[in-house]
DNA sequence: TTGTACGCGTTATCAT
DNA sequence: ATGATAACGCGTACAA
């Protein structure tokens, strides 16, 4: 014991058969006896058998693995997506690839092709912030590996998508802060060519304009990264403007808290004199005081879904159905760092 | 193209030569010709070869993969730990399996199974909460594959350890909560099973005794989980105490926002009533109102480290070095949740 | 009912 | 300098 596991021909030689018996036996071939099948099954047991997913993977020509590709994980988004991946691809046959991007195209572009000379069965992708380009998508979908696009879509990409309406959300987060009386709305916006971020934008800009409530093109400021620290300089310079915003309605939590920070350092109330509203819903968020205002994705679900629609469309691969769209719907989460919304008489 | 990958006898047809050329002009052997070499190379380069691993690994016997096992990935804590073993893995030749416990002593066991079975050529694992015998690890070391515990050690164990000094930590937090001059400190600790949580209540006590500060049974709770709900009734109950506390030393971070959460809603004043010190210096702990004095501890390095000693085992497989153990100092980070420790007059 | 032979893609050994 | 062959572990078409 100890060099090189049990294989076929071990058990066949000890049980003095065929290996092809024995791996017969073992996947329950009908023409085998049953008192062999027994004799094999109970040895397999005894030493602990493990079919060797290389040589099977060599055979079938698939890796039994499945890719993830996600721009980080530290943030709870990007981990609980991830968790809900795991519980439906874990019982199933496949393994996970979990790989990073760091937010940057050409790491994704490497992991791609790590990811395909792996011969992965099938990729789950959320893109990079910097990636415009999704060539290296399709060169994958070219070589027969399916690929699922989550939360960051790809526009132009043909291919599933699980995406979540970031546009209601915003949409959503900014009417109500009109209704509760706010009228200098200001956006703290997330990298520029991110679906996401311009989805938010423009569900901010659109609320705005549908209720008349005129923007200004200083309220809107676009932050490089998605972390608390990237997003301290974009919040003071907003509200440091000759004419304050009463809200800021920022693209992700960690932004808000920075928008927070800051606003407490300038003496402002919160939300007497500004309310402010994140994305996300990050579980710490509730417990901030001002407990944070935000709007609230079904991270696990999404997950979930898009682990299921890969393994269907791995399971179904040939077939040409049509690619599936889903979206999510988001909600409003109304807590303490925004003014109530007063009770809407009539409408 | 699209059906199946470039292989080493396609390009030797290709070419008019034997596979076992190209096998070797590719590995750039001595005995082949220069202008061989290049026309291989460049055919290579051209039809985007790529060595299919599983080939490799069914002949090498082994599968170029590292299993990571952790017990969850959605706190901070340890998906930076993860990134830092992707940092170090990711350019490398190996490849990284995760894999999340959930806490389940019955799942970690069925991805060691998992993972054995997959042939990887060493693990990384932080065990769940619920474990207490190691013989799943044992069991893979006896097929010869390297197993690397970090931060949670698995007592009795023998393998390469990289741990923090919880004892150390807990040590400083309750001698400066002592030094500011609270003397009814309580404890949440976390499961007490796990070894971080036993050092860290360890530490509490010795730091407690040697500075003559009287501990009492009830100022000591433990919680079932690490999540912020999971401490907010030991939290009340300590705070409902007839013999209300001055200060609580609380396991984690999520558990010392429980205690605040509850001390804030009792109407306590943070820190003037009661300083709170948590474990493990989340991100978000410094937005906190108020922000919380914390242990800081170096999730990225030790990620980063385990990595490194798990490669070179497996470099040196054989050579039977002892086993490293390498231990990280964490580090009292004071912020505003917790009093000033007031000058040290002589000492 | 069971055994034989072959092939998946690669490299190492032994020829030529 | 290059080719042929065997082997890694498995499943399966074909033969018996």
């Amino acid at each position: 014991m100890g060099k090189g596991r049990v294989t076929l021909k071990d058990m066949a030689t000890e049980l003095k058969l065929s290996p092809s018996t024995v791996s017969r036996a073992l996947n329950d071939h009908p023409a085998i006896g049953d008192k062999t099948k027994k004799a094999v099954k109970e040895l397999a047991n005894e030493l602990d058998y493990q079919p060797n997913p290389m040589a099977l993977g060599l055979l079938q020509k698939k890796s039994n693995t499945i890719g993830v590709i996600v721009p980080e994980i530290t943030s709870h988004f990007f981990s609980a997506i991830i968790t809900g991946i795991q519980d439906v691809i874990g019982p199933s046959e496949y393994n996970i690839m979990i790989c990073l991007s760091n937010e940057s195209y050409e790491e994704e572009v490497t992991l791609v092709k790590k990811l395909s000379k792996m011969r992965v069965d099938g990729i789950l992708v959320s893109p990079s912030s910097e990636t415009k380009d999704f060539n290296h998508f399709r060169r994958l979908q070219n070589n027969d590996v399916p690929v699922v696009v989550f939360d960051r879509d790809c526009p132009g990409l043909e291919a599933d998508k699980v995406l979540v309406d970031d546009y209601s959300g915003a949409y959503q987060a900014v009417e109500y802060l009109i209704r509760s009386g706010c009228s200098k709305i200001a956006h703290l916006g997330g990298p520029l060519n991110l679906s996401t971020t311009k989805h938010r934008l423009q569900g901010y800009l659109d609320a705005m304009e549908k209720n008349g409530v005129p923007t200004r093109e200083e309220y809107i400021l676009h932050v490089d990264g998605f972390s608390h620290k990237d997003g301290l300089k974009p919040a003071k310079k907003l509200l440091a403007l000759e004419n304050t915003p009463d809200a800021i309605f920022a693209v992700n939590d960690s932004i808000a808290t920075s928008a927070i920070h800051m606003a407490k350092k300038m003496g402002l109330r919160i939300p007497e004199d500004i309310s402010i509203v994140g994305f996300d819903d990050e579980p710490h968020s509730s417990y901030f005081s001002p407990s944070l205002s935000t709007v609230w994705q079904p991270v696990y679900s999404l997950g979930m879904l898009s682990a299921r629609i890969l393994l269907q469309r791995i399971k179904d691969r040939g077939s040409n159905d049509e690619f599936r769209l889903e979206i999510f719907k988001p909600e409003l989460v109304i807590r303490t760092s925004s003014r109530k919304e007063p009770i809407n008489i009539v409408g």
